[in-house]
DNA sequence: ATAGTGAGCCTTTTT
DNA sequence: GGCTCACTAT
């Protein structure tokens, strides 16, 4: 499977001199720089690399792994390699194989989240899970913190579960649990109900035996803390650890790291302050700074030269880069000569940007050069639109890189909920998830049923199910369907390990009449939708039974596009980190779409220069040219504004640009715009979208929070409550009196209602 | 219980 | 412009 979108293998430099070491050293030392070498060589101690755009920082770090291997200082099993993402990872993987001349098997080689998994499935009793606790996503996350949200009258318009669900990510990256919020931190958002609801939720996910993303880190952090012994068997486990795109670590991350390498001090991070661009989900750029301070004697290696971007193009994203003040500072440089100047064009609007792009792309298409070779990066998801458009009108191949993932897919996710209930049936998520999908009558009234016994009895879902079928809480129609989705649920598992779980998932996708569902579904996406549910199936083969392909899924999963067609790439800035192509185009460069003016409301000089780094990202990933565009006029959201040229654009040195204008227009190149620029017609932005900074409410503090602990905690009813003959409240049936008790089940003769079963939680003595 | 309607929203995204 | 969500009418 080759991913036609990772880096190719840097064409080194051959004017290299080389050192006269370098004759004795092992082959795959050979063509690496002065600096790689070190970088690659200095095994002991912690050592950062600062790494920029097209330096080889990929190409270190697998040969520094590799030396580690070949030169006998670790096992595999001792080296601890981290990555951001499961590409990377496999990239990694693969890299070594090809150097070392097998594949390496054994070591600890993964993401942040997949490691900690790891770690976390064999020690789950010490932080209050089952080894088979569910990793939850965030689909989950918000609906089980919307449920948390409605007994405490929470304002849904002021505060979007959404939105404090960020909040409590936020704290779960900077590494603290709900103890460990102070109280003025809690009490800055939303009146100070966030830090209860905090708490509630971690105590609803204990409950269902699940994680989310957050929880991986944290609950390891704290399985680390509280038990020092088997921190100290990892401590002394891992001899190497190797951390790639360091610059993206958030605080728990960095916590983590900082643990494990205490005993060796044998740690090694790769990154790049410049290429920072995901603060805003909680990366830190200070662990850098703090690398130094915490690792001692720590040693320091800058890759600087770039062989990667012709001069120019070097230049350009050097001189903007230069205009941030918070940088540790690098000077690229490289030994390429030549090039093109980055050419800049004013366009009339977005239409005519979109038609420029075409025109270039069929331009260089004509001369040969490879559509794979060409990308268009643009800020915002919106922005794609009306090139897809454009690129299907001149019948132009193109692939979306991003996007929603395979398993974010609402039908993927369906299926999963399936097989998750068949797979543990105390799922509660999973199960509410599909308890009505398709549509069997299984109402709100039904789940609510569900869910006041299941609380009430502090029992999942599924056995709540189980329970109140024998009875007549529910109508009888929902009764039969609920308990018709039961039996299928028991015959399914009854299958599991008897049935290949793959054809198990298609029986019960068929019986569950969910495929039907899609079949009988005359909306234009229903065919790849049965389309995704074949693939989810075939995919399942690859595992060796269901919970494996859960892990993997809710861990690993991804897009595969793995089509080798030649096709022009459409992305974001985000998702272009760590590629690169001969040509790029850019797009949008207007004020208050980038710099994007949210960024700049909310973070103010902070955004702004992560902006500028998503910027610098964007021209760096250019080998031999780059095309930045900005329109005069643009549609957002269907309204026309009148934009202005970033202010990037001028920050651009003008010994490496070339201004266009196809129309003769030119609409101020170089203007200047202030930080708090009220820009041009972009007002809706700054008036509408502002609700997402806490800080700008100020909300006092109310008494909410204690009620919110209280209703988790349940009253099991003993049977003894209850006596033969005793009179009862029940809320739907009115009075009545007891005439059988078995177990919680109880027969009760209403007076309006008649003679019905019910169960003892749902009724009141009088 | 569900389909249909209107209101309000709209940066970036991995795990 | 298109999506998601909540509410209303059947």
């Amino acid at each position: 499977m080759s991913d036609p979108f990772a880096p190719s293998k840097n064409v080194q430099n051959l004017s290299n001199v080389p050192d006269p070491e370098t004759a004795q050293l092992p082959p795959y030392l050979d063509g690496l720089n002065d600096e790689q070498t070190k970088a690659v060589k200095a095994l002991d101690g912690p050592v950062l690399v600062l790494a920029g755009a097209g330096t080889g920082k990929t190409r270190v770090l697998t040969t520094r792994l590799a030396h580690i291997l070949v030169e006998g200082k670790a096992r595999p099993w001792e080296i601890l390699a981290v990555t951001f993402t499961n590409k990377a990872a496999r990239e990694m993987q693969n890299r070594v194989a090809i150097i070392t001349g097998r594949p390496v098997e054994g070591w600890w080689l993964g993401t942040f989240h997949a490691l900690c998994a790891r770690i976390l499935r064999r020690h789950a009793e010490l932080i209050g899970l089952k080894h088979n606790f569910t990793i939850l996503d965030t689909d989950d996350q918000i609906r089980l913190l919307k449920q948390l949200m409605e007994p405490l009258e929470i304002d849904e318009k002021k505060w979007p579960a959404r939105v404090l669900m960020g909040v409590i990510q936020r704290w779960k990256d900077r590494g603290l649990t709900p103890e460990k919020i102070s109280s003025e931190e809690g009490s800055e958002i939303a009146g100070g109900v966030v830090s209860g609801l905090y708490r509630d939720y971690q105590m609803r996910l204990k409950a269902l035996n699940a994680a989310d993303f957050g929880d991986l880190l944290l609950h390891c952090l704290t399985l680390f803390t509280e038990n020092t012994d088997i921190l100290y068997e990892y401590q002394v486990k891992f001899r190497y650890l190797l951390v790639d795109e360091y610059q993206d670590t958030n605080v728990a991350q960095y916590l983590w790291l900082r643990l494990l390498a205490q005993e060796h001090k044998n740690i090694c991070c790769v990154g790049d302050d410049d290429q920072s661009i995901y603060s805003w989900r909680g990366a830190e750029v200070g662990n850098i700074l703090k690398f130094e301070k915490d690792f001692l004697q720590a040693t320091v290696i800058r890759l600087e030269q770039n062989y990667r971007s012709t001069p120019h193009i070097l230049a350009a994203a050097s001189g903007l880069i230069s205009h941030n003040e918070s940088r540790l500072g690098k000077t690229l440089w490289t030994g390429m000569n030549g090039g093109e100047l980055i050419k800049i064009c004013a366009v009339w609007d977005g239409e005519e940007e979109a038609r420029s792009i075409g025109d270039e792309i069929e331009v260089r298409q004509s001369k040969g050069q490879n559509l794979e070779e060409m990308a268009i990066l643009v800020r915002a998801g919106f922005q794609m639109r009306e090139f897809e458009e454009r690129m299907i009108n001149l019948g132009i191949p193109y692939r979306v890189i991003g996007g929603p993932r395979f398993y974010e897919r609402h039908e993927t996710r369906d299926a999963i909920a399936y097989l998750r209930v068949v797979n543990s049936p105390d799922d509660d998520l999973a199960f509410e998830r599909i308890i009505n999908v398709p549509k069997r009558g299984l109402g709100q009234a039904t789940v609510q049923a569900i869910h006041q016994l299941a609380r009430a009895q502090s029992m999942p879902m599924y056995e709540a199910s189980r329970l109140i079928v024998q009875t007549d809480e529910i109508k009888p129609k929902a009764r039969s369907a609920l308990g018709g989705l039961l039996q299928d649920f028991e015959r399914w598992r009854s299958n599991v390990g008897i049935l290949p779980h793959f054809e198990l998932a298609e029986v019960i996708l068929d019986e569950s009449g969910y495929t039907d569902m899609w079949m009988r579904d005359k909306s234009p996406e229903a065919p790849g939708r049965l389309e995704n549910l074949k693939e989810l199936v075939s995919g399942l083969e690859d595992f060796d039974n269901l919970q494996g392909f859960l892990e993997h899924v809710s861990l690993v999963m991804e897009n595969q596009e793995n089509s080798t067609e030649d096709k022009v790439s459409l992305m974001t800035l985000h998702a272009a980190k760590g590629l690169e192509f001969e040509t790029v185009f850019l797009p949008g460069w207007e004020e208050g779409v980038f710099p994007h003016q949210r960024s700049l409301d909310e973070e103010g000089l902070s955004g702004l220069e992560e902006e500028r780094r998503l910027a610098y990202v964007g021209i760096t990933r250019a080998k031999k040219e780059a095309m930045i565009f900005y329109a005069a006029n643009r549609r957002i959201y269907n309204q026309w504004q009148n934009s202005l040229p970033s202010r990037f654009v001028s920050e651009l040195p003008s010994e490496n640009i070339e201004p266009i204008s196809e129309n003769g227009l030119n609409i101020g190149v170089g203007a200047k715009v202030g930080l708090e620029s009220k820009g041009s017609g972009f007002d809706r932005f700054s008036n509408t979208l502002s609700y997402g900074s806490p800080r700008s409410r100020g909300h006092t503090r109310d008494g909410t929070i204690i009620e919110a602990e209280e209703w988790i905690v349940s009253t099991s009813s003993s049977n003894n409550k209850f006596q033969l003959g005793a009179r009862v409240f029940h809320q739907k049936f009115g009075y009545g009196k007891i005439l059988a008790i078995d177990d919680n089940k109880l027969e009760v003769e209403f007076e309006k209602a008649g003679t019905k079963k019910v169960i003892d939680s749902f009724v009141d003595l009088t």
